[in-house]
DNA sequence: TCGCGAAATTACGTATTGCGCAATTGATTG
DNA sequence: CAATCAATTGCGCAATACGTAATTTCGCGA
C-alpha cells in the first residue's frame, strides 16, 4: 500500500510472504515497549514513523486485542493486559528449568532411580531439584546439598564445561585447603590438579560424567550438562543410585539414557550441536 | 476480504476502525500464551480458527517481530523474546512493581532469604523476581517459575483472594488432571477441593500463606498478598528458606517481617484495611 | 538408499482492505 | 467565549490479503 509493489503479494522483501499491516503494528509496540509512561497519539506515531491518523487505526485494533489500553480521559495509550500476559506465558518458558525439571522425571521413571539437577551457585555445584522413584529405599539427598568440585559426577561436569576462572577458586578451596583426608565428607580423596584435568578431558569427550562411591560407600552418580543456546551450562542432570543397580561407565543403560535426556533438553533450549 | 463489505474500509463492527489484519493475529498469539509448549502449524491455526495457510503468513510476520520463534528444525511456534520484552516492560508499569520490588529487597537483607514477587499469569502463580542474599546456601529460583496452585504458599494467596472463576481452570487441572505424581515436582499430595478451601478460610484469617517442603523436601516458603487500591491482588511477595532458618507458621519471625512489608506496600498503594 | 505420507510453504487472480488527505469532532487554555 | 491543538473519521484508489490448490520439505519405514 504505501510501498508500490511489481507483482501482486509477493512481499519484495524477497524473504517469505508475510502480512505487512502485522509488521507495521511492530514499531507500536516496541515504542510504547521503550518508554515507560503513556504516550499521546502524535508522538507515538512520530516515534514510529507514521501519520497519525494510520497510527491510529493500528492502535485501535491493538486495544481491541488487549495488547494496548488507551486512557479514557487523557486518550493516552499504554501497553495493555494481554502484553503482560504474553511476557508472562514467555517468562515461563523462558528457562532450562522446566524442560529440565520434566527430563529429569523421565529418567526417574525409566531407569526407577533418584535424579537430580544440579545448577552452579556461589557455593559449587548445587542440588535445586531431586526427584524420587516411588520405591521405598531411596537415596536420600535434598535440594541445597553441594556437591564437590572434585569428587562428584556433577562437580567434574561443571569443572569440564565451566569457565576456568569460575570453578578456580572452589578447586583452590578444596584441593588445598586442608589437608588430605581431614576433609568432611568426601570418600574421595582429593586430587591434584592435573588429575583433575585429565578428568576434565575424559568427561568432555564422552559427554558425561560418573563417580564411583561419591556421595556415600556404594553410592554411584552419573551427571550430564545440559547447554542452552548460548552454549552456557545452566544445569547439570544427575542419576544417583546404588552401586550395583548403576553400573559404572559411559556405556551403562543408566548413562545413555542420561546422555539423551540432557542433549534432548539441550536441543529444545537452543542448543546447536557444536557451538552457540 | 473474507468478509463482504458494503462501503469501503469501514468496520461494520459499527465500532471505530481499525485494521482488520492486526485483529487477525491475536487469536494467534492468544493460543500461544495459553499452552506450555511450542505448537505446529496446524494446530495453532485450527485453535485460532484459520486456515494453516493463512496462518503461515501471520507467523511469518510475528516473527520478523520476534513475537514469536520457529524452531528450526521442528518447524514448531513459541512465544519470542518481544514478547518477553512486552511482558516485562508491561510489569515495571504496575504500579505495585516498584514498592514491591523494594519490599522484598528489605525482607532479604532482614531476614537473609531469598525474597520474591509473584504474579497471576495465565499459566498460574508466576515468579517475576527474585532477590537473593549474598551469603549462604540460597534457594535457587528463577524468574518465571510458576508455583502449583494448591501446593505452595504462593498459589495459596492466590487461591485466598482471587475471585474463585479466575483459579478454578488451574485448580481442576491440578486436582483432576494427571495422575498422582505424574505432575512435576508436586511434593505435596494433591488435596481436595474441600482441603483447599479450609486452606483459604484460614490463609484469609491469618493475612498469609505458608507451605512444609513445597519445592522440595526441607524448604518452605511464606506468601503475603499485596493489595492495590481497588482491593485486588496484583502480586503475592514470597520468602523462601530452608525449613530450620524460616520455621513455619503465621507467628514466626519470619511471618511477622513478611506481613508487616505487605502491608506497607499495600497502603502505599491506596488500599484501605477492609475494602476497596 | 529410496519412497510414502504428512506437514509446511508458495503461486495466482480477485476484490477487500488499508492508505493519504482533509474535514470533523472533542478537549483544553487564554 | 473563542482559539488552538489533538484525536478521530470519510472517501476513493490501488495495493494487499484471501482462498484454493500446487509444490516443496520433512519424517519414517522398508
Amino acid at each position: 500500500m504505501t510501498k508500490p509493489k511489481v507483482v501482486a503479494a509477493s512481499g519484495k522483501p524477497g524473504r517469505r510472504q508475510g502480512i505487512q499491516s502485522v509488521e507495521v503494528a511492530g514499531p507500536l509496540l516496541a515504542t510504547l515497549a521503550a518508554v515507560e509512561s503513556p504516550m499521546m497519539l502524535r508522538d507515538l506515531a512520530a516515534a514510529a514513523g507514521m501519520p497519525a491518523a494510520k497510527a491510529h487505526r493500528y492502535l485501535v485494533s491493538l486495544a481491541r486485542l488487549g495488547l494496548i489500553t488507551q486512557d479514557e480521559t487523557s486518550g493516552r495509550y499504554d501497553l495493555g493486559p494481554f502484553a503482560l500476559e504474553l511476557g508472562l506465558s514467555a517468562l515461563n518458558r523462558q528457562d532450562a528449568f522446566k524442560p529440565a525439571s520434566r527430563a529429569i522425571e523421565r529418567l526417574r521413571d525409566e531407569l526407577g532411580e533418584t535424579a537430580g539437577l544440579v545448577a552452579w551457585g556461589t557455593h559449587g555445584a548445587t542440588y535445586v531439584r531431586i526427584v524420587e522413584p516411588l520405591r521405598a529405599v531411596t537415596v536420600s539427598l535434598r535440594a541445597g546439598v553441594v556437591a564437590p568440585l572434585t569428587a562428584s559426577a556433577a562437580g567434574y561436569v561443571f569443572f569440564a564445561w565451566l569457565p576456568p576462572a569460575a570453578t578456580a577458586p572452589l578447586m583452590e578451596k578444596e584441593i588445598g585447603g586442608a589437608p588430605p583426608h581431614a576433609r568432611a565428607g568426601l570418600r574421595a580423596s582429593p586430587k591434584s590438579k592435573k588429575t583433575m584435568e585429565a578428568i576434565a578431558r575424559r568427561v568432555r569427550a564422552e559427554g558425561l560424567a560418573y563417580a564411583v562411591s561419591a556421595f556415600a560407600p556404594g553410592i554411584n552418580s552419573y551427571a550430564a550438562p545440559v547447554f542452552d543456546h548460548l552454549g552456557r551450562v545452566p544445569f547439570a542432570m544427575t542419576v544417583i543410585g546404588h552401586a550395583d543397580h548403576l553400573g559404572a561407565g559411559p556405556a551403562t543403560a543408566v548413562a545413555v539414557a542420561l546422555l539423551r535426556e540432557a542433549r534432548a533438553v539441550s536441543a529444545e533450549l537452543g542448543y546447536r550441536n557444536g557451538s552457540a
